[in-house]
DNA sequence: CTTGGCACTCAAGCCGGGGGAGTGCCAAGC
DNA sequence: GCTTGGCACTCCCCCGGCTTGAGTGCCAAG
């Protein structure tokens, strides 16, 4: 009972001070929202979540705002996703359905998410450890060099150049082709490496160094590019929120950073997950909230897509939308 | 004589100004440039530039800073781009060897200029309009859908997935392929559209659709994307020079339209451009500057390469690094 | 446990008055 | 005629003190 009505107080303050951005007093708490009890009673309940950490003053004589911990306790206690409206779905839908290729997916993806949270959105490209290979493009630029092209079945393209420890003729491309080829195609990209084992044995021994600099540079391409690439968009948003942080830059610089943005979306799962404030392992981003989620191919996370914003954000709002938008992709990953 | 001085008073206001970000008065210029006049001298020039147009006062009894036409007959006045130390241009030449592929070549590209000048960094893709067909590869996802890879020569690489009006075989395909191949290897990518014409009504009428359709992708996707990506980088700068703008979201916003980056980019030629403040083209961005330049492969303009930062930025500077890294980037282009 | 009352605290906003940087003008000097 | 030192004037900025008001904690009564 008791402990109840703290949680309303807390929902209450959670809600007030996200959308007036201002230390919430238990006066102002009474009139807008319908605790039903006196201001008295709900500075004794600020007192006691103050004392259990849940929310803060920033000085003496001043209303409460939440704490990171407060949040936590917030989106912990929220009852499901709430679900988008029958028209944001639609919205949602049509955005993406004009997308001419992975890219592009990618690229609407971001700024629609950027859009429907107005703040900053990331979406990274789908893996190729689930995804298989659908064709490889081996071709000659020279002698001594030659492009290699990767098509992976989620509509990924990889490509990589590769100079040669020695020429190579326009016959040896095609073989080495049609070998990889066999190897390869329809297999997972993971299984790539045992796939190609001893294949560069079968060529001559001038040819063999050529054939192992382009299945190395394969190998490579499929490990290390596997979850590589993360989009950005939105980044005006936080403009909008600079009273929140003390400064800009450190955010921007660590926005900047692939390895941060891989580290945001690290251990995505199919559920929305939340992390606040201090829960963020990137130092820099400690002010900041990232809501993702994971979308792939059926059952399988081939990547996440998220959002970052100020601590104060609109968690069911944001984690609706995140929740959403991984769907879509899933989808339109699942009909190519 | 006069006018001579008149103009060194300017070039020290602009260059106190860049370095202090303070409104410089007469009498702090006497004491930190050589000017050889007292500072009532000084101010009776200040008073002639002001009348002008070169310069203002923010407000009266402050000192003076320049205006957009100061910056610009500065920039005017430089006596060519001064070029870099050795030790930077090596620093360059490193940053960008590394790169494996044209994506990387770009991003590092942006990053390097990013912090050579510690602004914001723009870099467009080469054109596909000045470069020839490398190889062109057709994917049969489905009996209904085919992934178009087109591989540019000068790295980079285009896919479009195509939806076919109607079913197609896989001998389609490998017809299809090598006639078109035939058709426009080595060809500019500008003259695809001559060389493609006809070449559907060499097919049955069933498949003559779905030749026309792949034909059609690939045109537009030459076209289309003739120019369309830029690359961005440094945003994070943006935030140390925060009090330069009223407000720094329309800038950030500007900059997240890549038809903006375009037009940021638009009319480079082989030397170094300036455009201060209002002779910018996008409103947002009236209250900065941008320097650029083109690159590409020998004479012809493959694309253009810039910094956008505040009016008062160190155009010598920023002129030098963007100046350099265009070159270093034609070079990589042909090397390629 | 709740509630109204009350004293207390402290940030924010509002003067008002130096202080200082900088200007414009003027009359004298080269 | 340009340059220069002098001088009065103008405002911005900073500082300290004051008031105001929102908000709190505590207490005693219901």
């Amino acid at each position: 009972m008791l402990e109840d009505r703290r949680l309303a107080v807390l929902r209450a303050i959670v809600e007030d001070y996200v959308c007036t951005r201002e230390p919430v007093g238990s006066k102002a708490l009474v009139e807008r929202y319908p605790l039903g009890v006196s201001s008295a009673t709900i500075r004794n309940d600020m007192a006691a979540l103050e004392e259990e950490g849940y929310i803060a003053q920033p000085h003496t004589s001043a209303g409460r705002i939440p704490t990171d911990l407060g949040y936590r306790a917030f989106v912990d206690r929220l009852s499901g996703v709430k679900p988008l409206s029958p028209a944001e779905r639609r919205a949602i839908s049509n955005f993406l359905a004009g997308a001419v290729d992975l890219d592009d997916v990618m690229a609407r993806s971001v700024r629609l998410l950027a859009q429907l949270t107005r703040q900053v959105a990331l979406v990274q490209y789908p893996s190729l450890v689930q995804s298989t290979v659908l064709h490889l493009e081996i071709v000659r630029l020279s002698s001594t060099r030659v492009l290699l092209v990767l098509i992976a079945a989620t509509g990924r393209v990889e490509q990589r150049s590769v100079d040669l420890p020695a020429p190579v003729s326009e016959g040896f491309v095609t073989a080495l082709r049609s070998r990889l080829l066999t190897a390869i195609i329809g297999q997972r990209c993971t299984d790539l490496s045992g796939r190609m084992e001893g294949l560069a044995e079968q060529f001559p021994a001038d040819e063999r160094p050529s054939a192992q600099a382009i299945i190395a540079t394969l190998l490579e391409a499929t490990v290390e590019s596997e979850e590589r690439r993360v989009m950005l968009g939105g980044t005006a948003n936080l403009a909008r929120y600079r009273d929140s942080f003390s400064t800009l830059e450190p955010v921007l610089e660590a926005l900047e950073e692939q390895v941060v943005l891989l580290r945001l979306l690290g251990e995505v799962s199919g559920q929305v997950s939340v992390r606040i404030g201090h829960e963020n392992p990137v130092e820099d981003l400690q002010s900041t909230s990232v809501v993702a989620a994971g979308y792939g191919r059926g059952s399988a996370v081939a990547a996440g897509v998220g959002v970052l914003g100020p601590t104060h954000m609109d968690y069911p709002g944001t984690m609706a939308a995140v929740h959403a938008v991984a769907q879509y992709l899933s989808r339109i990953l699942d009909e190519n």
